[in-house]
DNA sequence: GTTCTGGGTATGGTTCACGGTACTCAGCCG
DNA sequence: CGGCTGAGTACCGTGAACCATACCCAGAAC
C-alpha cells in the first residue's frame, strides 16, 4: 500500500492519502479482527474450519473450559459466523451442533493467509501440523492478491489505499 | 476444507483426516493470530499498513495510551514484524520510527482478506473508510484462494486438509 | 431407578489488557 | 536559561479473559 513520508525511491507520496487528515473509524480490518479476538474466539473458528462441530469436541481440541467455550459459541452464533443445527444420533437424545455459516466460511481466505504466513515466518521444528492441498491436483493451497481485472499484485507499492465513503475529515 | 461427519451430499468424509486422532498443536493459524492478538497489537499492525511510522502518530490513530502502545511496539519489533529505523528531521533531534519488515509486509494477504471480509459481511452505514485499488488499473484489490498449479479454488470442498509432519497421534 | 453421556451453567479466583494521568528525558530554539 | 516537542516510563485502578472445579439436566441404557 502507498505510504506517506516515503523514503525509498520506489515509493511515492500520494496526496490523496494523507493519513493525518482522515478519521478511518470504523476500520474494516479491526472489525474483522474483532471476530477472531479474544484468543478463544480464534481457536473456536479455527477448529470449525478443521471440521469440529460439537461442544465436547471443541472443548477437547481447544482446551477451553466449558464456561469460556459456551460464551464464545454464543458470541459466534450471535454474530452469524456459526449456526446451531439439530441432529439426532441413533441411541441418544436429540442435540445440536455448531456449523460455519456462509459468512463464517468466507473467512477462509483470511484463515489460509494466516496459516501460510505462520508456516513461512514462524516455522516449528517438526514442520506444519496441517497441510492444505488442492483436492484432485494435490498442489499446495495458497492465497494471492489480485485486482478485479485479475492483474497479479506483487508488491505493496502496486496497491493504492484511499479514503472511502465512510471516512471523515479529522476535526 | 474437507470436514468429517459430513452430511451434505457434496462433501465426503476423508479417512486421512480424522480430527479426533490427531494433536494439531502448535497450530499455525493460532500462532499467526497471536501476532494480531491482543486487540492493540492488531491496531498497531493495521496502522503500520496504513503508513503510520511514529510513536505519536500511532498513539493518535489508535487511541492507545503510551504505556500500552510502548509495550505493543516492543513486542512487535521483538517478533520481527516491525523494525526501528533512525531518522533525523531538520531542526529536531534524531529519533527513530517503526517500519514493517518483510515479515510484517507479508501479512498483507491476511490483512486484505480481513478488510474485504468486513466490507462484505459487516457493512457500515457510511460505507468502507478505506478502499484499496490497483495502482494504474484502478480496479479493486481482493485476495483469491489458488493452488500452486494456479487452479482457482471456489469452495472449501476443493481443499484437502491433512495432518502434516508436525502432527502427532493423540495419546 | 440408577447410571452414563453430551451439553452445558454456576462460582471463585488470578492474571492480563487497557485507560487515565503524571512524570521524565534529550535535544533544539529563542 | 527556560520552554517546547517527541518519545517514551511509572503507577494505579477497573474490567475482561481465562482457568479450575463443581454442579445440573435430559434422555437413553441397563
Amino acid at each position: 500500500m502507498q505510504q506517506p513520508r516515503a523514503q525509498e525511491p520506489t515509493e511515492a507520496a500520494d496526496p490523496a492519502w494523507n493519513r493525518e487528515a482522515w478519521l478511518l473509524e470504523p476500520d474494516s480490518v479491526q472489525r474483522a479482527l474483532d471476530v477472531l479476538v479474544p484468543r478463544s474466539a480464534g481457536q473456536v473458528v479455527r477448529e470449525a474450519f478443521y471440521g469440529t462441530r460439537r461442544f465436547d469436541d471443541f472443548r477437547r481440541h481447544t482446551g477451553l473450559t466449558p464456561g469460556v467455550l459456551s460464551a464464545r459459541l454464543r458470541d459466534l452464533t450471535g454474530q452469524g459466523i456459526l449456526t446451531k443445527v439439530a441432529y439426532h444420533d441413533t441411541g441418544s437424545r436429540g442435540r445440536h451442533e455448531y456449523r460455519l455459516t456462509d459468512k463464517g466460511r468466507d473467512l477462509a481466505a483470511a484463515i489460509i493467509s494466516l496459516l501460510n504466513w505462520a508456516d513461512r515466518w514462524l516455522p516449528t521444528p517438526g514442520g506444519p501440523t496441517v497441510v492444505l492441498t488442492h483436492h484432485g491436483c494435490g498442489a499446495a493451497i495458497r492465497t494471492e492478491i489480485r485486482c478485479a481485472h485479475d492483474h497479479p499484485v506483487d508488491s505493496l507499492g502496486d496497491i493504492q489505499a484511499a479514503p472511502g465513503p465512510g471516512a471523515s475529515l479529522r476535526d
